[in-house]
DNA sequence: CGACAAAATGGTAACGTTGTCATTTCTGAA
DNA sequence: TTCAGAAATGACAACGTTACCATTTTGTCG
């Protein structure tokens, strides 16, 4: 029921005084920094960027008259030269998976620490879009490149390989990369909470799933370690709690005696507990919840809910770290990362609730 | 209560059994593409960049030749020599802050349309940091900028306002940006929800508030548009679910009869709720609570939850909107762009709650 | 004090592309 | 057939920096 407010969209209604900034004023070069320094351009350079190497007094010079003229390096110019852009390709399905934002922010933090930039890609979920989107990628000069899951097409993956940059794949598992991986098997997650599940003697058990690769990757190797064909749904991604809540409405249009369900994600999980509490079912007394991801909110839900936890902080500081030591020129020891999981168990899932409701604080 | 399993954290058994990919084969430049096609290096660069005018059989030759020679462009040289480096720099606080996702979404979608690549730099909270990053983006020449929030220090807005290139001001509201802006003002959300609020007749009102820069703007003007002191808490930004629950046990220490909280999002309110539940009290009858935000899973918890909707995507969208036109060399009709915001009343704050649990599906 | 190594600095030539201007080729009308 | 004008192509230089090698200055020790 919207409520329109007296901030409701319109135009702003008056112009700013201030003209339009178009100085165009061209910026300081290296050249105007010698020049100002009264050392040769090359010094100049060397000064900022192998001071170990310039006397102390020169370096004190050059650095004044950085600030005298407002310098600030080109690193196109730079980058051009010498080969090292100082920028670090990412490729993720989308930046609206959360899932991935605690890879992207290490990532981001780690990589940012040793002097280099993330360039962040959305592939979508299309694979052309992939293959057009690390192009335009490569035209940058990456210094490294960090994907999302494995590279599925052979011809991308030989691209890359003949690159000669540092490559890592993530959130997957190979022992064939096509240079360095971090990540873990989502077969050993579908197994290890399928044997979870037998273990709890649930027998009517759902399954509400992504439609994307690593998704269908676990909830296969769920349904070969239950041993059996299960109700079934799958959701678009990314997943949502509105998913969540529809699909567990389709799952209880196929056995309406439920008593578990798998989902493929934390906010899908969350989407079916909640439409278990609108449709008067507690959890987990009647039905019990998994998700995966241990999402933020996970632990904090009323009842909290078990999950598989994974390492997404830990893939993305990895990752960065072997693309750092790759560029410092070190051969890293081992290619291949698995940071596997863990089942959190919550009560979600504890048929024997100990304490319902616990409060915060 | 963990649960180790049998994926838990573990090197690799064995490495892989091919070399390390170290072919450094120097790639392709225009150069060959053009010895291959037969035609001059410069005409080899317009058939690709601007192929009007080159002639058709020219083109066709040149991008046979780009097949052949596996030739991508080096926009790092390209860039250098034109002076467009087809990037547009993005300052967030934190990728984390779920609000700001389908602004750098849109943002992302609509200059890739265009040509142009996202450069997403995370600033923190810190104002130091964000002048740092600031300089190591405009170290790449980018042909935009687009931050979050006004430019607090007067250095960096002279700075960026004698850069010569466009720059966008978001999610925030002033009728004097560096150029342009798009976004709502943070005072009139903070008068219409606590008109809002004074109209609904609650007294006992407390307020949990995130500690970043807006979300004080927002309590500032609620505390006015309420006219007088409340039980506040301050919580550390980015906020969460756990957040909100602790925050919602703080203030009712501070007033156990509280009526209605405001909350600076949705996450926070949403936390709010849960320690609600936890603590045995029905919202909205014993709480009312309204969030910031309409995140995507605003609508669909249980209750549904009160909220302000901004319009993140059309930032986004006409934020990419402004900087393209610009660098087309268009002069922009209208520099600030005022986006509004609405209330969107839900169960949260419904005291006549019509239906209490509705089913999804 | 001389000799020699080490430290510090400088000159020149690229990196791969595009802007600018010049030249050649083609088209169609007088 | 000729010539103006457009279309197509080419040559050259430059963007701002760093790699490479050469040179100068400084410091040290016999």
């Amino acid at each position: 029921m919207p409520l329109p407010s007296p901030g409701s969209p319109r135009p702003a209604p008056q112009e700013p005084d201030e003209p339009a900034p178009r100085p165009e004023r061209k910026s300081a070069t290296l050249h105007d920094v010698a020049r100002e320094a009264g050392v040769s351009l090359i010094t100049a350079s060397r000064a900022l960027s192998k001071p170990e190497v310039v006397s102390a007094k020169t370096i004190a010079r050059v650095q004044q008259a950085v600030e005298a003229t407002g310098y600030i390096p080109n690193l196109l110019a730079g980058g051009l030269k010498s080969k090292r852009s100082l920028m670090v390709a990412a490729l993720v399905p989308t930046i609206s998976m959360a899932q991935f934002l605690p890879t992207v922010q290490t990532l981001t933090a780690t990589l940012d620490a040793a002097g280099y930039q993330l360039m962040l890609g959305q592939s979508g979920y299309d694979r052309n879009r992939e293959d057009a989107l690390l192009n335009t990628m490569i035209s940058r000069r990456p210094d490294g490149i960090v994907v999302t899951g494995l590279v599925q097409s052979p011809v991308v993956r030989e691209r890359l390989r003949h690159l000669g940059i540092p490559v890592v794949e993530t959130w997957d598992l190979t022992q064939q990369p096509i240079d360095m991986l971090v990540g873990f098997s989502h077969q050993q997650v579908g197994a290890a909470v399928a044997a979870y599940f037998v273990r709890k003697g649930w027998r009517r058990i759902g399954v509400a799933s992504g439609d994307d690769h690593r998704a269908v990757l676990r909830r296969d190797a769920f349904l070969a370690g239950v041993g059996r064909s299960l109700p079934m749904v799958m959701v678009p991604a990314p997943s949502s709690l509105a998913l969540g809540r529809r699909a567990l409405g389709e799952l209880l249009a196929q056995d309406p005696a439920l008593e578990a369900v798998y989902c493929s994600s934390d906010l899908l999980a969350h989407g079916v507990a909640v439409e278990a509490q609108a449709r008067g079912l507690r959890v987990p007394e009647d039905l019990a919840i998994c998700g995966f991801g241990d999402a933020d909110f996970s632990a904090h839900i009323l009842p909290s809910l078990t999950t598989v936890q994974v390492d997404g902080a830990g893939i993305g500081r990895r990752a960065a770290e072997l693309i750092i030591e790759r560029c410092k020129g070190e051969a890293v020891a081992q290619r291949v990362y698995d940071l596997g999981f863990r089942i959190i168990e919550r009560q979600s899932t504890l048929s024997s609730a100990a304490s319902p409701h616990p409060t915060a604080g």
